[in-house]
DNA sequence: AAAGTATTGTCAATAAATTAACACTTTGTG
DNA sequence: CACAAAGTGTTAATTTATTGACAATACTTT
C-alpha cells in the first residue's frame, strides 16, 4: 500500500500510512513536551496542549493515536512518558553520522548551530569546491576537497549529507552522495534535486520563505488600500 | 469574509481568498520560469511546467487563475510575461527595510546570503544584545545594542525584522517590533511568537526540519528490517 | 482559409486533512 | 463508595486541497 506525498516541496513515495502532515507537527508536540517537562509538569491533557500549541484538541489526539495510545481516559497523557515516546519516534534516541558541503556562510552556520549536535547529529567532515577554502577550519574540521568526499563517506559511513553549495552544482553533489550512499540529505541550495532512489530530501529553501513573506506584506497593504 | 489557515506553523487570520497552500507554490513557479527566461525559452504550457515542477497541469493552471487568467488557450503562457506577473504578486518589485536581531551563526549567514538583497530586502543595522558583539562588523553595519533598536526601526521606517537569537529572549523582542509598527517577522528561533497583532509571521524553524529527517530515516530503517 | 491540434479556464469529482461528536474510562471528591 | 467531572480513543461529518474532464478558443499547417 504505497501512496504519493509531499516532502518539503519534493513529491517521494512514502511507504508509512502516516501522512506528512502529521510528522511535520510532530517536531512541535516534542518541543512544548520539553518546555512542560523542564517547568515540572507531570500530566497534560489534549485541551492543555491545544491551548500552547494552537492546534486543536482533536488533532493532537488523533495525531497521537497514529502511533499508539499514550493517554489515559480522565486524566490526560503524562508528560515526561510522552516526551520520550515522541523522542522515539522521531529517531531523536540515537546519533547520525552527517557532513556539510560547502563551507561558506550558511555551511558555517549549520556547523556551529547548537540544536544539531544536541539532536544527535554529529558532524564528521566539512568539504568545499573553492580550493581557496580547503584547509580553513570549520567547528574544528579542516575543509577538504570534493575530490575525497566519496571515499570519506564510504569509509566513515556517512549517513546525511548537507548541501550548503550555491545553486549550480548542487544537483551533481547530490547524485554523488547518493551513489555513495548516503541515506538523507538536508538540502540549503534553492534548487529541487531529481534523485530517483530512496533517499530522504528535506529542503530548507530560504528564498521561497522570503518570498511568502513579501507575498503576504504586500497583500497586507493592498487590502488596506482597498478599506479606505 | 475571514477564515482561519496556517503561515508556517502558526494560525492567523486571513483576509485574502487566496490558500497558502497556494500561496506557498508560487515562488517556487517564479524560479522555475526565471530558469526557462534564462534559458531563452519564450513560451510554456502548463503540461510542461508539470514535468518540470512536478505539480499536476491542473494544479498549475488553477493556481495561476486565482490571480487572472494569464495564459492562451492553444498556446500556453509567455514565459517573459508570466515571470513578470508572478514577480508582482510575489511583491518582489519593491524593496524592503529590514533589521537583523542576533549576531550569531545564523545571523551573519542570512545578512552575506546572497538572494536576500538580490530579492529586495534591504538590511539597515544588525542587533545584538550581547555587549562582546556590539560594534563588530557583519557584512558592512556596526552590530548595535538592543536598546537602540526601537529608536531606529522608527527612524527608518523599518518593515522587516528577521529574528536570528536564541530561544530565551525572542519572544519579548518579538514584542518590541511589534510595538515599534514593524509589519513582518522572519523567525529563525525555535519558538512560536505570540503576537495579537495583525504582524507577518514567518518561521524557518530548523530543528523541525531536522527532526523530520531524523523520523524519516527512522522510519525507511522500520520499513527495511520489516520487509526481510 | 479550413481542418486539425494544442492548451487554457473552469467546473465537477475525488482525495486528504481537519474538526466535531460521543461512548467509554479514569480521576477526584463529598 | 457513589457520582460528577475530566479526558481519551475513535468514528463520523465537514472542510480544504487536489485532480480530472471538457467546452471554448487560439494557434498551426496545408
Amino acid at each position: 500500500m504505497n501512496f504519493v506525498i509531499r516532502i518539503g516541496v519534493e513529491r517521494m513515495e512514502r511507504l508509512s500510512n502516516i501522512s506528512m502532515a502529521v510528522v511535520r507537527r510532530l517536531p512541535k508536540y516534542h518541543r512544548y513536551l520539553g518546555d512542560l517537562l523542564h517547568h515540572d509538569i507531570l500530566r497534560v491533557s489534549s485541551q492543555e496542549l491545544s491551548r500552547i500549541t494552537g492546534f486543536t484538541a482533536s488533532q493532537i489526539r488523533q495525531d497521537l493515536n497514529c502511533f499508539g495510545g499514550f493517554g489515559q481516559q480522565g486524566y490526560g497523557y503524562n508528560v515526561e512518558e510522552l516526551y520520550n515516546e515522541l523522542g522515539n519516534i522521531l529517531g531523536l534516541s540515537r546519533t547520525y553520522r552527517t557532513i556539510i558541503i560547502g563551507a561558506g556562510n550558511v555551511g558555517r552556520a549549520i556547523a556551529n548551530y547548537t540544536y544539531f549536535e544536541e539532536s544527535g547529529f554529529i558532524l564528521y567532515g566539512v568539504f568545499d569546491s573553492n580550493p581557496k577554502k580547503i584547509g580553513d577550519d570549520v567547528k574544528g574540521h579542516k575543509v577538504m576537497s570534493m575530490d575525497e568526499m566519496g571515499k570519506f563517506i564510504i569509509d566513515n559511513g556517512i549517513e546525511i549529507g548537507i548541501l550548503c553549495t550555491p545553486k549550480e552544482g548542487t544537483q551533481k553533489i547530490a547524485e554523488t552522495l547518493v551513489n555513495c550512499g548516503i541515506k538523507g540529505i538536508w538540502n540549503f541550495a534553492p534548487v529541487d534535486l531529481k534523485l530517483d532512489s530512496d533517499v530522504i530530501i528535506e529542503n530548507v529553501h530560504l528564498s521561497e520563505s522570503l518570498f511568502t513573506i513579501s507575498y503576504l506584506l504586500k497583500e497586507r497593504e493592498d487590502l488596506k488600500m482597498k478599506k479606505k
